[in-house]
DNA sequence: CCTACCCTTACAGCTAACTTACGCCTTTCT
DNA sequence: AGAAAGGCGTAAGTTAGCTGTAAGGGTAGG
């Protein structure tokens, strides 16, 4: 899962990099709206944190312009008014939730959680492929109810796959999906990560399809069960 | 476990915060509904003390917002009036219990356990792990009925374990569920818990795994109970 | 048959977690 | 009250295993 904020205070922006770093999250971080249009056009995110005083296009300006756009990505609010008017207006221009500093970031993850849940999924069930189920909020894989032991990245890579069960994704989807800006890694970085999750789920009845020169689909196996 | 106590009576709150927190609970306490709003949507409780006599925002009314925003945390609620009318809307309202001033400690206390327990468990059956079990009431643990000595934080350790059991928890998590505001802990405290309870509770079949990068997670011995 | 593209294995660096030791503080016993 | 004991948290050094790269072999498509 992948995460722009667009904030201009650096000791709460870098506060929330690392906190939502830890939660596994790939972080990426702008300061003005102009920089967060262009991170949103030129990449794609599950969720964008966005602080409504900012220079140069504050934030209801940029929530309004993506709206325009038709362009559906979650947005959760952040500001430092408190007023009803200054909520009712953002919810209105279509923010997906609201919070108002200061805030604990217990909070803010837990809706960062539900924010994409919803957005993904309409539901908080377990993803499920096959005997294979992923409980996300535990960041919990289980084959037949029985868990199995997966590293940080390969919770994420499995994570990413299920969420878009059925549909190709491309090499370059996942890496974007699995590292913010300061990362990069080689070219076949996704293609050992692949190989190592396709041994630990190999069991499950869920298998990773390669398709050649387009990216890898997660689907359950053809064959029963 | 954590508490939140909301009471605007001082000698009472102080005394609350004092007999909980030589009961092994970490305890925080505001004394009106706004700040109690605040703490219980910037902090995890797993349990809220609740005056209904307060300023700012009286306690049925708090009750009434946590359960329209459907928060399922457990309210245990007091109150001067002996009413049944009040008993009955506080109920309605969502309240889990309800204890009259003036009261004994010993009761206060009870019903607190009581309470964790069952929205914790859904059920009153002791805590248990391969032959390691734990009386939550009494802080006692024991291996084959055989009584161990742990210490205060060892036991709220084993606890905030055996509550989630199977599932992974966060070094963060287990820091919240430990501390409360006043606290402040090192970087590796918990690494040192986890290390000492380790060396206690390795005879009993149950294991605490290590899942890096994301928490640990209390297991029984995958081979023979 | 050739060329991308992908699979597989092995290895080395690095960071998170483990372990030990020490000093402070609280509690308890004399 | 003074002393002894043990719990508690920090710091420092060590370990372990995840991660990413590289290298070599395989395969599908042209």
């Amino acid at each position: 899962m992948r995460l722009l904020i667009v904030e201009d205070d650096l000791v709460i922006a870098n506060g929330l990099v690392r906190a939502l770093g830890q939660s596994q999250y790939a972080v990426d971080h702008v300061t003005d709206g102009k920089q967060a249009l262009r991170a949103i056009q030129d990449d794609v995110y599950d969720l964008v944190i966005l602080d409504l005083g900012l220079p140069t296009m504050d934030g209801m300006q940029l929530l309004s312009h993506l709206r325009q756009q038709a362009n559906p990505i979650a947005v959760l609010i952040l500001t430092a008014r408190e007023d009803v008017a200054t909520r009712v207006q953002a919810l209105d221009l279509g923010a997906d939730d609201f919070l108002t500093k200061p805030f604990h970031l217990e909070e803010l993850e837990a809706r960062v959680r539900a924010l994409i849940r919803r957005s993904k999924l309409g539901n908080n069930l377990p993803l499920q492929c096959g005997n294979l189920k992923l409980d996300v909020a535990n960041k919990l894989a289980s084959i037949n109810d029985q868990p199995i032991t997966l590293s940080a990245r390969e919770i994420n890579l499995l994570e990413t796959l299920m969420m878009r069960m059925g549909k190709i994704i491309a090499k370059e989807q996942i890496m974007e999906s699995l590292c913010n800006w300061d990362e990069t890694l080689g070219d076949n970085a996704i293609e050992v990560y692949v190989h190592r999750l396709r041994k630990k789920i190999e069991p499950s009845g869920a298998h990773i399809r390669t398709v050649r020169g387009l990216g890898y689909m997660l689907e359950a196996a053809h064959n029963g069960v």
